[in-house]
RNA sequence: GCGCCCGUAGCUCAGCUGGAUAGAGCGACUGACUACGAAUCAGUAGGCCGGAGGUUCGAAUCCUUCCGGGCGCACCA
């Protein structure tokens, strides 16, 4: 409702603007006063226009009034203050609206790819790639929402150099054969205990036995890594077989942790197959075609294919000593290059496909996996105009070099849709590390936070951390619901445990660093998932305890045509507020979007729960005696309980029955 | 040295891409359950928006500079 307002009033203004002034303003600011007796939208046009027209601007708003005339849905115009224009909104035409429903005003339509997860399968998840996941899937969520069409990508680094590390874990620490690799899965697998968490342990050893020996044993050990990592990338060998059956079963522990949270993917391109398929190959000649990549051959990058970094300004022929290396003096294809090939692909750019094969069921999908040679069946993937990448803002600079190289190559438009979407790490609070027995030096003790390692094996375990939620809401549900089945309560308390995780890493805006604390994640008050989630079950029990629906009121509204009564006057003003956040839904997606920030929907729904809750307690609605009143004051609940659902349910938070 | 991010109430954070009196949660203190269940609500206290300049009718928001913190700048991934 309000973003169709704004753009009409902002599209009238124009017009008007454009008759009465000759004045070409593209976009007129039409904004949320800040209080509601400025009216419900407001311009300051008239403040910005007074130099270039030489009038006072309390001058130029009361012709700009004048001009404004009528527009449907507004009940007029004034001036204000310095010289405002406020815009008064017709309110039962303004509550018809909310009613019917705010959800076509955004229809994008795009093919996006969006990228998140993407976790190393050498160990468990951690509250680090929660954060990375969960910021992920609800901007999938939204995307969708608005109308696009999504594909969702896990990128799986399974030849990498820490999957190569707990290989070397495995073979050398701990002396196993292939045999025995596989023994020990099944073992696992038998007696349910997590794969990755025994890695987790192993991988941290293994990081600390580099570093543990003579310089000379720890040489020693450096190149057996190497050596490791080599044969991993080639793959046809036991190690390469030992490092696949490690990263298969650990990528089945992640996606199994993330379902936990209802996190799903469509697709997991996996390095083993940009390797094997020679994406590279097919990139190097066109990078190499474009003059991207220029061979050089003096100074430190002599005998290396090297690109200009962004920004950087080099006269013609200059030596460029910060120039990215992409191909090694050795003839090896750096980090930085293989994803330029991997992105060329994302746009449908490189010519060149993946195989596919199903890898893991869902209720209602698939989720396909990368391999050599694939089935003849499979949905295809690829080829997206816009892409977005969930990826921690340490790796800013890798990825402004990809963008740079599909600049380079002419690739303009897909450049400019390729959004990092960059995020602040998770940490810990030193408190938060003691608690959990680590030894905390005195230089990490005075600082705010200490980043997480899963190197060092430093962090919270993202299943320790839902399992301990889990926990928590147990108590809570067992304190209040005495009454019900054993099923429904722990289906209760899972709902408000996942709520509470997904709302406290989506409070916060994306570059705010969030230093982790048990005590602020484990709350279920205040800015939470569960006081949303509350404020939604309270109107459930309206309406259950009424004997009545949501639609049944709403259709019965419907017949009420005298409403300004109850919108008007100062007793009513909240409820009048209400509406209106009601309505702000897709002001606010579109906001959310064109920002790629998720918190913005995160406070409108905790807005939204707080309004309502104030509304529930000064106006007791199955008691109210005037039939019309409560026929009013239920679809006022009905519709906060529709728009509080259907905000949650972007945010991938479930509403429970009770709580 | 270069680049990016951050500094707002005791604590944790918002502040809609320059607008009207700077907001919320937590914590502290007062109060409200024989009502649609208090995982709730009402109220009080608490801020020179890191400092200093500048641009503007108008700055927490833009520019410059300084201070303080974080993260990047590999022929690692």
């Amino acid at each position: 409702m309000y973003l169709e307002l704004q753009k009409q009033l902002a599209g009238h203004l124009r017009s008007v603007l454009q008759s009465k002034y000759s004045i070409e303003i593209e976009n007129v600011p039409v904004e949320i006063p800040p209080d509601l007796k400025f009216g419900e939208l407001a311009t300051p046009i008239a403040l910005q226009l007074a130099r270039t027209l030489r009038k006072a601007p309390k001058v130029i708003a009361q012709e700009i009034v004048e001009a404004l005339g009528t527009l449907p849905g507004f009940a007029g115009f004034e001036v204000a203050g310095a010289g405002y224009i406020n815009a008064r909104l017709d309110r039962t035409a303004g509550v018809r609206a909310v009613v019917d429903g705010d959800g076509h005003s955004l229809d994008m339509q795009d093919h996006v790819l969006v990228e998140h997860t993407s976790i190393n399968p050498n160990k468990a998840a951690h509250i680090g790639h929660l954060r990375n996941a969960i910021l992920g899937d609800t901007f999938v969520r939204l995307l969708r929402a608005a109308g696009n069409q999504v594909d969702v990508q896990n990128y799986i680094d399974n030849t990498g150099v820490q999957v190569a590390d707990v290989v070397v874990g495995f073979l050398h620490l701990e002396g196993k054969s292939l045999a025995e690799v596989r023994r020990l899965l099944e073992e696992l697998k038998t007696s349910g205990e997590r794969v990755d968490y025994y890695c987790w342990d192993l991988y941290a050893r293994t990081s600390q036995w580099y570093e543990q020996g003579s310089a000379e044993e720890n040489a020693e050990r450096k190149k057996f890594r190497y050596a490791t990592l080599h044969e991993i990338e080639q793959g046809g060998n036991e190690t390469a077989e030992v490092a696949d059956l490690i990263s298969t079963a650990v990528l089945r522990r992640h996606l199994e942790t993330m379902l936990r949270l209802d996190i799903e993917y469509d697709f997991l391109p996996r390095e083993s197959e940009i390797l094997h398929l020679k994406f590279w190959d097919v990139a190097f000649e066109q990078l190499k075609q474009t003059g991207v990549l220029y061979f050089e051959t003096e100074g430190k990058n002599k005998g290396c294919w090297v690109m200009r970094r962004p920004g950087a300004e080099i006269a013609e022929g200059e030596l460029d000593e910060d120039a990215k290396v992409i191909v090694r003096s050795n003839g090896t294809v750096t980090y930085v290059g293989k994803d330029i090939a991997y992105h060329l692909w994302k746009f449908g750019l490189l010519g060149r496909d993946f195989g596919y094969k199903k890898f893991f069921k869902y209720p209602d999908h698939e989720c396909w996996i990368s391999t050599e040679h694939g089935e003849a069946e499979h949905p295809h993937f690829g080829g997206a105009t816009a892409i977005y990448n969930v990826i921690d803002s340490r790796q800013s600079d890798p990825q402004a070099n990809v963008i740079q190289a599909l600049r380079g190559m002419g690739h303009t438009a897909q450049a400019d849709h390729y959004t990092h979407f960059s995020y602040e790490m998770v940490a810990l609070t030193p408190r938060c590390a003691v608690d959990l027995g680590y030894t905390v030096s005195d230089e990490d003790l005075s600082r705010p936070y200490i980043e997480v390692s899963g190197r060092k094996g430093f962090g919270v375990k993202a299943d320790d951390l839902i399992d301990k939620l889990i926990a928590a809401t147990r108590e809570e549900v067992e304190k209040r619901q005495t009454s019900r089945e054993e099923a429904e309560r722990q289906k209760i308390a899972e709902q408000v445990a996942i709520g509470a995780l997904r709302y406290f890493m989506l409070k916060f805006t994306r570059n705010s660093v969030i230093a982790f604390d048990f005590k602020d994640a484990l709350s279920f008050e205040g800015e939470t998932g569960p006081y949303a989630q509350y404020a939604a079950v309270r109107i459930r029990n309206i309406f259950r305890k009424g004997g009545t629906t949501p639609k049944a009121e709403l259709a019965r509204l419907a017949e009420i045509d005298e409403l300004e009564s109850y919108l008007s006057g100062e007793e009513n003003e909240d409820i009048w507020a209400l509406w209106l956040r009601a309505g702000r839904r897709s002001l606010v997606l579109d906001q959310a979007i064109g920002a790629s920030e998720p918190a913005y929907l995160a406070k409108h729904v905790f807005q939204l729960a707080q309004e309502f809750n104030n509304f529930y307690h000064k106006h007791h609605i199955l008691t109210e005696e005037d039939p019309a009143k409560k026929t009013f004051l239920l679809a006022t609940a009905a519709v906060a309980l529709r728009e509080l659902m259907m905000v949650l349910g972007w945010l991938g938070i479930e509403t429970p029955e009770a709580m």
